[in-house]
RNA sequence: GGGCGCGUAGCUCAGCGGUAGAGCACACCCUUCACACGGGUGGGGUCACAGGUUCAAACCCUGUCGCGCCCACCA
């Protein structure tokens, strides 16, 4: 493949097919004897000038006959075998093909099959595909395309031109020069990638490297089993040289101008080590200048090393030049899970960082970059370079389509970093990259998570204005309160989710935890909990409890976001007290389980569940949010009774509901069932006696579509014998709960009359 | 021509066998002493379509219709 913008060799992987709508020729050539002519289709009619065979499939019968004659090349006049090759498909374009072996790789296959046909190889074109000296004199130096169009004309006007057809089919295009790659021949270095892949597949099969997503092995083994030789060098002036020399051959005893010897190893060193030991042995007394290329100063002098040969040296000189190619980047990307630990000297840090652990990647370099690092890993370290290959999402516009320079539809972080923030970026990508899935970038979503940076600042604020500081220890402090034994609990069980989050690569699960965590716990209902228990009046030692769990819940929450907010935290743990280290390098929340307490959990789930209902039905019944309501518990156990006790301020604070025993009014009355006892709201005057009776009406209803759904299931013949048993108790469970709910409403309704 | 993946609330996306979720947007209420980049409460989905498996399917299987991406030498 050779790029004739930027004069160099490519890979196979850095040619990208376009399709295009082009055109096919059906040109005749004449038989040589007279008897006709044999037609030929072609979408690229310039390399007409370099045909050395016709060929056609054996056994197609309209040919049969030509096989082994000889047809004239028009315009060149030159005399070309019609030949026979399966390769050719009797039913596309004319059912012949031109044969141009030195400018197509189907065509030098065919060339390569055909030894005795004696197809030649014409080099039509110079290194930037003007047409080259091989070409008629009238065509030397025109481009590709202008010597296209003059076959064309030339065709047309020796009456050789059968028809035209507008053809759609794919165009190679150099990826990064974006001009047409033309087959043409040179000399390249090759790696047998066939023979490294093959370890490198064994390696993905047993487990040793393991892609994550688990389908993204597809795509490597289907590449790595189909693997061609890879061509490694480029011409131009940036890279790693080629490690191979030249010099001149040695052809018995004698140094031969003509002939070149190539001494290539794995490294520069070992091969210019060949060379010096191909020479020293077969003509000890020569020196031998090492010059790095023969534009190059002289850079070496071998001398001879032994007093006898130095005395005997005849002063004359080898040259030995270095190729001037360097490796494809890829190939020296390929060397970086080593490389850059200082490979090839055992030093101590490959030693102890290869092979790695996760490669955290985007899928579409799994053939340049990961497959190559495999290979190249276990060919020069024995070992795979890494255990997992995470493959991440790409991020596209915001119509999906895949982002590009060329194309101008690039977002600039930078942009969206002095809008929103690094964190908040930083944040959004976290939370979109779900595993293998594209992200469509959607600027609001930054907008939300830089919302919650803000957030979480203000609840920093918050916090320092109440006199809390961070605390100085992972561990918990002690707490009485069931709220602060309820926050502990919270966060281990969060800091547990993040642990599992990020063992399964799920960044957006982790994202997800620590928002709802920090947000819709912390923020909504422990700092809003504990407001009652730090004002002034407020029980000393209490206080003093709640603002030791206060910071040191802050802090657990700084160390958990700190991997996708590291600016924001890292700012705030400083702030928050003085520190003897770094939040990056904090220790990570502690999960144990056995700091969730049960009971307290359950005290402020309930409190939690009793607030919002209470919220709910004010809501809907319009009472006005500062009004403060007089409230009676009905039916309510000592162990309920003793949970509004405990949790008396709270209440009273945000459901804005005092507790009066005995303060009855007869008639309108808000009732809120919070599962066992009924909490009973005189409202007389205050509301709609019908709308509080739709509203419990509406509750009642949802509850008996549940009962309804739940019954129906239990009942279907064969749900009790087959399913699952913790899916039945489940059921069974959930069933005498929605039963007791609905009652429970349409007392509550009847009571109201 | 092969291979992979996607179609779930208006939008962007989770969920992949047990009664549909999040953020944003939307509606209503709230200038309550951290935060209106805020607080509270709500409305909104025949989970692309058609069959099948199952006690049970958005989730498993088959097919259809849309939409992406990758690989591939029909001149």
């Amino acid at each position: 493949n050779w790029d004739p913008k930027l004069k160099t060799a490519i890979s196979d992987l850095e040619v990208e097919f376009r399709e295009i709508d082009g055109m096919m020729w059906h040109f005749r050539y004449p038989l040589e004897d007279g008897s006709g002519y044999i037609a030929i289709a072609t979408t690229r009619p310039e390399t007409i000038l370099g045909d050395g065979a016709v060929a056609v499939n054996p056994d197609d019968e309209r040919y049969k006959h030509l096989v082994g004659k000889r047809c004239l090349l028009p315009i060149v006049n030159r005399s070309i075998p019609i030949i026979a090759d399966s390769y050719v498909e009797a039913d596309f374009g004319s059912g012949a093909v031109k044969i141009t072996a030195a400018h197509d790789v189907n065509d030098y296959a065919i060339y390569q099959r055909h030894p005795d046909a004696g197809i030649p190889l014409i080099n039509l074109m110079n290194p930037d595909a003007t047409m080259s000296d091989a070409c008629p004199e009238a065509y030397r130096g025109l481009t590709r395309e202008a010597a296209r169009a003059k076959v064309v004309a030339d065709f047309d006007a020796l009456g050789l031109l059968d028809k035209v057809e507008p053809h759609k089919h794919q165009v190679p295009y150099g990826d990064r020069s974006g001009v047409v790659i033309e087959p043409y021949l040179t000399d390249q270095w090759y790696v047998d990638a066939a023979t490294l892949a093959k370890p490198a597949i064994e390696a993905v099969r047993t487990g040793k490297t393991r892609f994550v997503p688990a389908n993204w092995d597809k795509t490597y083994f289907n590449w790595m089993e189909n693997i061609q030789p890879w061509c490694v060098s480029r011409q131009i002036v940036w890279g790693h040289r080629i490690p191979a020399w030249y010099g001149p051959a040695i052809i018995e005893g004698k140094l031969t101008g003509a002939e070149q010897h190539i001494f290539a190893a794995e490294n520069e060193f070992e091969a210019r080590a060949q060379a010096l030991d191909y020479y020293s042995q077969a003509l000890p007394t020569r020196i031998i200048q090492v010059v790095n290329s023969e534009q190059d100063a002289w850079r070496y002098t071998w001398v001879p090393t032994t007093d006898e040969n130095r005395q005997t040296a005849t002063g004359e000189v080898i040259h030995l030049y270095r190729d001037t190619d360097v490796l494809d980047t890829w190939f020296s990307s390929a060397l970086w899970p080593f490389g850059t630990l200082g490979w090839p000297e055992a030093t101590p840090e490959v030693s102890r960082y290869y092979p790695g652990d996760v490669l955290v990647t985007g899928f579409d370099i799994i053939f340049f970059w990961v497959a190559r690092m495999m290979m190249q890993g276990i060919h020069f370290m024995g070992e795979v370079p890494f255990a997992t290959v995470y493959c991440h999402g790409l991020v596209r516009d915001a119509k999906g389509a895949k982002m590009s320079k060329s194309r101008g539809n690039t977002i600039d972080p930078l942009v969206l970093i002095d809008k929103y923030g690094a964190d908040a970026l930083r944040f959004t990508l976290t939370a979109m990259e779900s595993q293998g899935r594209d992200i469509k970038l959607d600027e609001k979503r930054v907008e939300g998570y830089r919302n919650f940076a803000t957030k979480l600042w203000n609840a920093a604020r918050f916090c320092q204005s109440n006199g809390i500081a961070g605390s100085t220890s992972a561990t918990p402090p002690p707490a009485n309160a069931p709220v602060n034994r309820w926050i502990i609990g919270e966060v281990v069980r969060t800091a547990t989710a993040l642990d599992a989050a990020i063992a399964a690569f799920r960044f957006d699960g982790y994202a997800e935890t620590a928002y709802q965590f920090v947000w819709s716990r912390f923020c909504d209902w422990y700092l809003e909990l504990t407001k009652p228990l730090l004002v002034e009046g407020a029980d000393a030692a209490v206080a003093a409890e709640t603002r030791a769990v206060t910071g040191w819940a802050l802090d657990q929450i700084l160390v958990m976001l700190h991997p996708v907010m590291p600016f924001l935290t890292e700012e705030l743990w400083h702030r928050l007290g003085h520190r003897d280290h770094d939040l990056i390098v904090a220790a990570w929340p502690v999960t144990d389980a056995a700091l969730i307490d049960a009971e307290a959990r359950a005290d402020i789930d309930w409190l939690i569940g009793l607030v919002t209902e209470v919220r709910s039905a004010r809501n809907e019944l319009n009472i006005p949010p500062g009004a403060k309501l007089d409230f009676e518990l009905q039916n309510a156990s000592a162990a309920t009774a003793a949970r509004h006790a405990r949790n008396a301020a709270a209440i009273e604070r945000l459901a804005r509901i005092v507790h009066s025993a005995g303060a009855t009014v007869e008639t309108a009355r808000m009732q809120v069932v919070d599962g066992e006892a009924v909490i009973s709201i005189p409202l007389g005057g205050v509301i709609d006696l019908a709308a509080e009776r739709a509203r419990l009406e509406k509750n009642a209803a949802a509850a008996e579509k549940d009962r309804d759904a739940l019954t129906a299931r239990l009942a279907s013949p064969g749900f009790v014998d087959k399913a699952a048993p913790p899916a039945v108790d489940k059921a069974r469970a959930d069933l005498a709960a929605r039963c007791a709910e609905a009652e429970r409403l349409r007392a509550a309704l009847a009571r109201l009359g």
